[in-house]
DNA sequence: TTATTATTTTCCCATTTTGGGACAATAATA
DNA sequence: TATTATTGTCCCAAAATGGGAAAATAATAA
């Protein structure tokens, strides 16, 4: 079955990528107290992947993992950590592009160097969720926010790199004070309070969970929020420091 | 100027080596205070490397550095943890190989598969100062310890990787309890609490820190140490817990 | 105008953890 | 038996955390 698939000449490796080594990002985002990641679907199935690419041969892996972000969610300056590395020699042995894309050069595919194997450098990004543009690539149609508690069937080992990031995120929650890159500009303490509650998986405390934040002087209290809602209404803060911080 | 150097069929890739991406060990030891790494003299020259090698075509990375520790060490279960990727564009273009080596085949080296742009992926590994067996590898005469705060000049970015897992370390030792690995079986409560203290960077209280070691519940204490010194003898520990982890 | 309701914010006290000084124990030597 | 150099233990103050309760307040209902 012929399919409308434009490979922008990847399979002759034309950009002249570092072959067995490729970059997936974890991009999170935070919407309706859920936390969210941004998934591709591979063209015409039900299969997703991360948002991922290569390294050219003469860029450095860092600014490869912003470009490739760039173009998944128009967004320019990220926060963006690498976070680990997968390598294990079947890691793109199941779920592989050849089994899942039947387009019309399969043979082609399958003897190309995409069809490789392939160690993957794993970075997560915290972005702002209501100003991400999600874009699919060459090998997808659909760039969809999925909740990480509820993730479709997934290419490679992706599903464990999710699982990894979020891991990761976790421990750095609060050394780094990365959560408020998840958020927009302005937020009240219970919306903090919530994505935090939402990464780590458990509930906290109200007025110590404010005392613990307000005591570390990060936060700008600005004027209040008036929502209409027939009770006190919460104060908007803002980050001190700038939000985001690019790798 | 011929050297005596035996690449080992590196120059023809004869082991199919993954191009463009290496491994690069961090290998901690604890030896008189001091924390040391063991570093590898680059043939007939002053500058040192870390313990590297490169992925085979069917091989998963974290096999492949255990294989390319047990061959510099001797050691089979080591403490080994993948701490970062290294991957800037010219990190490989400072104190090459090439720069370094002038032995014969130098022009057929400047166009190998080795003297390319590489991707680096970090590990660490904790061992026993004691029980190593330093070995060169095909591309260096003498492996030797060296004072971590007292290092030679260095190969590519090596003197950063080491800085980075250092600071990884540092991040892990007390979440995950990792100094055990770099001390012999058996230890005292001051020799655990140097070892802390050289890690870290900065002096402990002897009082505070053994509370919080035994409150742990992680130490088995044996009998008593008599050094034949003039004063009270310390007791022996063991870590409960099997002290290799390998990843 | 006043009570009610739903939240947010603050306060306070008990408990736990940590900081830090002091003392007790002890292995060899004088 | 006293001395010396460590190691191991104890104790109290200070700080951080856990957790309940009260105060504040924005809209609505009476």
């Amino acid at each position: 079955m012929e399919r409308n698939v434009d490979l922008n000449g990847f399979l002759e490796n034309k950009q002249n990528f570092i072959p067995h080594l490729s970059i997936d990002s974890v991009i999170f985002g935070f919407h309706q107290d859920q936390l969210k990641v941004l998934l591709l679907r591979v063209h015409d199935s039900g299969v997703w992947s991360l948002s991922g690419g290569f390294v050219r041969m003469e860029e450095g892996i860092d600014p490869a993992a912003l470009r490739i972000l760039r173009e998944r969610t128009g967004l320019e300056n990220v926060y963006l950590e690498q976070y680990h590395t997968f390598g294990h020699e079947d890691r793109s042995k199941k779920n592989t592009l050849a089994d899942i894309l039947d387009f019309g050069h399969t043979e082609e595919f399958r003897n190309s160097w995409l069809n490789k194997r392939f160690v993957s450098i794993g970075y997560y990004a915290l972005v702002d969720f209501s100003k991400v543009n999600p874009t699919p690539d060459s090998f997808s149609d659909i760039a969809e926010w999925f909740d990480l508690k509820d993730l479709p069937p997934m290419i490679f080992d992706h599903r464990e790199m999710i699982h990894k990031a979020l891991e990761s995120l976790r421990a750095n929650l609060d050394t780094k004070l990365v959560g408020f890159n998840l958020l927009p500009e302005t937020f009240t303490m219970p919306e903090l309070q919530s994505l935090y509650e939402t990464i780590l998986g458990y509930p906290l405390r109200r007025n110590n969970f404010q005392r613990k934040m307000l005591s570390m002087d990060i936060l700008e209290r600005i004027e209040k929020l008036y929502t209409g809602a027939a009770n006190k209404a919460p104060y908007l803060y803002k980050f001190k420091a700038p939000t985001t911080e690019v790798v």
